[in-house]
DNA sequence: GTTCTAGAAC
DNA sequence: GTTCTAGAAC
């Protein structure tokens, strides 16, 4: 049997304190200029831009410049905030895609994976090959999806964000259902396929 | 967040 | 045999 020689080595792993791929949305806040091939709009508050793996026809991330790391970071003074993410996505909506907004849903993940506070703005088709997983329907077709209005009246009555995280993440264990007529599918592919035509 | 892939489900 | 899911990734 021939000895492991000195070039037998694995690849180095990832060994840095963190995830760094939970930090990946960052640089296009701290320098949107940089990254104009994803970003779509900014000005000094915030940043749109495509998200990399969309989970629909079109999907967008809204967030602040500001680094705020999730939305159970949020104070009482970021209200207005969250009233400016919400106005320039509408903006956008109507004035650069010239869509109606009731084809789109805005809001945020209940228990995000990126770090950076982000608002989506999705269509409602889910049509794309990126949505590939349980997780991902869910994410979007269940209350694991909170509504702008939400978020800012959890955060204006609460005067921070109050998540029921157990609530959330048994979402995850639910059979998989279409949110038009509530039917359970057995399989993401076919749920998909049926959404279509629903 | 995604990729990879073993093995379950079909 | 192929489709599909779900957990590890150091």
């Amino acid at each position: 049997t021939p000895t492991p020689t000195s070039n037998s080595a694995k690849p180095k792993p990832i060994t840095s304190i963190g995830n760094r791929w939970s930090d990946a949305l960052l640089p296009y806040c701290k320098s949107p200029e940089d990254h104009k091939d994803s970003v779509v709009y900014y000005d000094d508050q915030i940043v749109i831009i495509r998200d990399y793996y969309p989970k629909a026809k079109h999907h967008y991330l809204v967030m602040p410049r500001r680094i705020i790391p999730s939305i159970n970071d949020l104070k009482i003074t970021d209200i207005e905030l969250l009233e400016y993410m919400n106005e320039k996505s509408i903006s956008y909506i109507h004035q650069t895609l010239k869509c109606d907004l009731s084809m789109f849903m805005l809001g945020f993940h209940a228990i995000p994976s990126m770090k950076q506070l982000h608002m989506h703005i999705i269509s409602k088709d889910f049509d794309s090959p990126s949505l590939k997983k349980k997780e991902h329907w869910v994410s979007f077709t269940t209350d694991f999806f909170i509504p702008y209005p939400s978020l800012y009246n959890n955060l204006k009555f609460n005067q921070k964000i109050i998540i029921d995280k157990e609530k959330y993440l048994a979402l995850k264990s639910d059979p998989i259902k279409c949110p038009k007529c509530s039917n359970v599918f057995k399989t993401l592919p076919s749920v998909k396929e049926h959404y279509k035509s629903c």
